[in-house]
DNA sequence: GCGCTTTAGTAACACGTGTTACCAGTTTAG
DNA sequence: CTAAACTGGTAACACGTGTTACTAAAGCGC
């Protein structure tokens, strides 16, 4: 019942050569002379047994899996409500399946980072890694960068040396900001996307008091909130910042996802956008275009961040060493219809 | 500099014995009396040298990958603008983690599909797949029935035996409907999630016609569009519904990423909901709960079919052979404020 | 003391491929 | 005519693990 598979041997023995020949034959290895005649002998015995390598054999005896991992340090339910992921899947789906590899999606329990990178780079399921939504205090990379195992990061970490793709998250902030300002605002809330040990979110929140330091704008902790990746930490965040008491015209919220929430809580308080606030997002999810109304936000390439840390990871992989170390990407801000004069 | 992989052979070495002794201890191997001194020599040793074990060569002796792979017909493209993505990851992380496997996202392109299913099994990358999204006039199917590769397909195929877990979109989409009948509407405009040549779409249509049909309502084909996932196939969708000079005071859009653009339109030309306009959605993605006014919606419980079909793929993988090949799911109508009486 | 069982462990093979070193036969150069 | 070079191909090893069949020694009953 239970076929065996076909093996390089069984089109080696069709084909009357050796096993050898098929190998060399169906990988066109270059410096073998093999006529054409075998060529096609054993190419036609390929064909008719419907010849499939063993991918796990190849990965084996070539010590490379063709695979790269996509690692994230979060949990399972996080991920479910994450907006933002399927941008980047798409980025890398389109690299990787253009170079003939393989995506793996490898979450990383955070009780365990240390052992658990290692595990997945020796274990040599994959030849090289994206790191997702690192978090500041992980003692993980170190590590990674002492193995020397191929790895790049979306994002950046003060510490680490490793290959980077970010956008600079500061600067884009800030002309988030500098655009409210412009426009009059002058008490500016801030709902930061995560808490502050992914490193993304503390420096969108530098960015913000750049902008209101350069202003003259006194910076008031009081405006500052964290959310944690979610529309309802978002929705929490916001109604925490109505009911401080404290007055403001205008929020960021670095994350489109986020301000999705906080966009429910503003309209159940009563207050529209942008005529009683305005609000400007970050990250330019599909979302923001379609809401009401249109949010205005900062264009996070996300899917150029993901083929560009894919390139890149391939070019670590062949062991080359790029120049640059760290690519920063620019952001755009998209000005639509959730801000207003003040 | 390059440190060389530490084996089993080097964990051999240190403990002074074979590297069989180390196989079987390291695996609790069962039937194998090895003393607890000798058990504890090995362990140490492998602790000392940190030794982890080549998943690659795992996979090649035991003839399993310890890997799935999610399957999808869809371009990057069209992955990237996939809001119902993340929950079916995260569905299928949780269990497949807990299971000590791993994950595998793979694409395949239309012209290609019959060869690419069998390369994807045959390979052994994977042990078993999960496909997302079928098409109906998909061939490679069939050929996956016959090879006997572990398969379970998310969604319903007609002529397929393939396991499958689905919800109930015929009578989900009707149940939506008769909600909407019920509060007084008769003309009810309907815009499929996708192509009829993906299943779910013509169910969810079926279910629209079923229950019109049910009430009396005469159908108007007029009244009926097909979108393309995206929200902004949504929107056209609805600007071709509101330009035909057709009338209606309700619209069932059968995916909420759909309904984000169709939305848009509506508001674009000026009308309400759910004052001008009732709307009813499918799928619950977290945007719905958090729209103006939130959507209501058909709950798919994305995550929770996931996981099923991940925990039936486990058992099919370990050669049983479930009594339920189709697993169907409830869905439930979460009645949120897009919808009023006539 | 003799056969039988248990204990502790290993040698050897399997998994399916890539790759190097080599060989036999033929052509070419001098 | 002989040595060198090329042609066409293969045997043999490597990759790192799981697993079966087997051995050698020790314990045990009688």
């Amino acid at each position: 019942m239970l076929k065996k598979r076909t093996t390089g041997q069984d089109v080696a023995d069709l084909a009357n050569v050796s096993r050898t020949t098929v190998s060399l034959v169906l990988n066109d290895v270059k410096g073998a002379n093999i006529p054409l005649s075998t060529r096609e002998k054993v190419r036609d015995a390929a064909k008719k047994l419907n010849y499939i390598p063993n991918a796990t054999a190849q990965a084996l005896a070539t010590q490379r899996a063709q695979a790269i991992g996509l690692v994230m340090t979060r949990s399972p339910h996080h991920i479910a409500s994450d907006n933002f992921l399927p941008q980047i899947l798409g980025g890398l789906l389109g690299v990787v399946r253009e170079h003939k590899f393989r995506l793996l999606i490898e979450t990383v329990e955070e009780e365990r980072q240390e052992r658990a990178y290692l595990e997945l780079a020796q274990a040599k399921h994959i030849d090289g890694m994206i790191l997702l939504t690192p978090r500041i205090d992980d003692k993980g990379f170190q590590k990674l960068e002492e193995v020397g195992v191929p790895a790049v990061l979306m994002g950046k970490l003060p510490d680490s040396n490793l290959y980077s793709v970010d956008v600079d998250n500061c600067s884009a902030a800030r002309q988030a900001i500098e655009q409210l300002i412009k426009m009059g605002h002058s008490k500016i809330a801030c709902i930061a996307n995560a808490p502050a040990s992914y490193s993304a979110s503390p420096e969108r929140v530098l960015g913000y008091q750049n902008a209101l330091a350069e202003a003259g704008i006194p910076f008031n902790k009081k405006l500052l909130r964290y959310a944690d990746f979610s529309p309802q930490s978002g929705f929490d965040s916001m109604q925490s910042l109505l009911s401080s008491g404290e007055e403001f015209s205008a929020v960021f919220v670095a994350s489109d996802n986020v301000a999705m929430g906080a966009k429910a809580a503003l309209r159940e308080a009563g207050l529209s956008i942008p005529d009683d606030i305005s609000m400007i997002g970050f990250d330019d999810i599909p979302w923001a275009a379609y809401a009401d109304p249109p949010l205005t936000t900062v264009r996070l390439p996300a899917q150029e961040m993901a083929s560009e840390a894919c390139l890149l990871l391939l070019e670590l992989m062949k062991g080359n060493t790029p120049e640059k170390r760290n690519l920063v990407l620019d952001t755009e801000l998209i000005v639509r219809k959730s801000c207003r004069k003040q």
